[in-house]
DNA sequence: GAACTCTTGTAAACACCGTTCACTGAAACC
DNA sequence: GGTTTCAGTGAACGGTGTTTACAAGAGTTC
């Protein structure tokens, strides 16, 4: 059955353990919490144990960054995959909605993974998850209207290349799109609206709106609204 | 002349010493260089002596981070101040700059202001900010249609309370507004705009953009002009 | 001017941290 | 059975925040 010898298996198993201890210690007490010495003290080893498995402290953060948006994208794509209705903007919907409620249940993981400066600490990882995500949510939008509002000229080399980057996504999962489909205007607005969302977002779990919102969703969903019909999908009543 | 005594001098003297070294340090090496010891060592003296001027580490970066606020509001009157032109609009694109400009040149700053998760380290200076930057270039703004457009029901108690801190906040500068300038669908505009403006930035110092844009500036313009027409400000040439 | 208090600094110590290194003992291999 | 590979240990180094007891100067009072 397993293929493995047993050291390998012993040596998987003790990965996984240090990664769930790392996560623990990352959600009970914050990035600081998560030493060396108090994840093997979970374990029950010592410090330098670890370094059998990471070549660092930074080695280690930088695997659960990577963790974290995998987890990310697996809820993202759950909950794509519960809206079962057949119209676009409902999935679209849906996946935004799941992208705040995982930001607010995981303020330490978001904090992690978003908002370290500079050093692209799973960067990579998040990106191929918003696109894996918009891509064929683009691609699979029979309804919108084609116009291609015009866009500023400055911004179509950017616009060009991001629409490449789209497409290669999209192309992963078979299928091409047309240019009348995937136009700059709308590859703009797809922009701006990762723009609004992660603002939204990271205001409410980072607690920087300029004044007490009692109730956040509905302004979410008010914003959603207006991405929505910027970005070119039908009016749903919800 | 001086009224304070010497001892006194003095310690303000070490006050401003420390503040500058704990500030050179978390911009020349992050935030995580901003050590007790580290500062210390700058001023040639030992780590316990700073506990003579900060209950803690983390005091020490409260304090931190209200310098760093109070620095920013600075530098942003400072922006608004140069743009004599009378257009409102021109000032809130001044400001808006200015802030993007500011986030750029510090994102050290910028992050550990911003994106320190919940505890509000420093949010309530950086409200202030806003507020007093907002509230006054609102109620300057004479030319902006005055219509009210439908906001969500749900938003109308959130939005009321906003539109009284503003009013407060104009207050102070000896202005009243009238409800017409300061109505409802303008307030709603005013925090769609912060959550942009902030998610522009923010994206752009942590370097989340979903793909590499080569001068992100003319993107930051065109969404300025969008969100200058959405909140009711006359377009202008620029 | 002497005696006293208040303030600012020090040195030593504690517990914690990341990291390195020499070493052990068991598993895996030939 | 002998050898190699490797996960794990314990001790150590230099770093951290923080507390404690203590020194020495500044300011005040008699």
């Amino acid at each position: 059955m397993t293929e493995a010898t047993r050291r390998e298996r012993l040596r998987a198993e003790t990965e996984r353990e240090i990664r769930q201890a790392a996560r623990a210690l990352l959600v009970e007490s914050g990035r600081d919490a998560v030493t060396l010495r108090a994840i093997a003290r979970k374990l029950g080893i010592t410090a330098p144990a670890l370094y059998r498995y990471y070549d660092s402290h930074d080695a280690l953060l930088r695997q659960l960054c990577d963790d974290i948006c995998a987890d990310m994208a697996l809820a993202l794509h759950a909950n794509l995959a519960a809206e079962t209705s057949g119209q676009v903007g409902c999935k679209v919907r849906a996946v935004c909605h799941a992208f705040r409620r995982w930001a607010l249940a995981h303020p330490q993981e978001f904090a992690l993974v978003f908002a370290s400066p500079r050093d692209p600490i799973g960067a990579d990882q998040f990106g191929s998850v918003f696109l894996q995500l918009a891509g064929p949510l683009i691609a699979s939008n029979e309804d919108a209207n084609h116009v291609d509002e015009p866009v500023p000229a400055v911004l179509h080399e950017d616009l060009v290349r991001f629409q490449q980057v789209l497409r290669d996504a999209v192309a992963e999962h078979g299928v091409t799109l047309a240019d009348e489909v995937l136009n700059l205007g709308k590859i703009y607005h797809v922009v701006q609206s990762w723009v609004r969302l992660y603002g939204h977002v990271a205001l409410e779990v980072f607690g920087r709106f300029p004044f007490a919102v009692s109730n956040p969703e509905p302004m979410f969903d008010s914003m959603l609204d207006q991405m929505l019909s910027d970005i070119g999908f039908v009016e749903v009543e919800r």
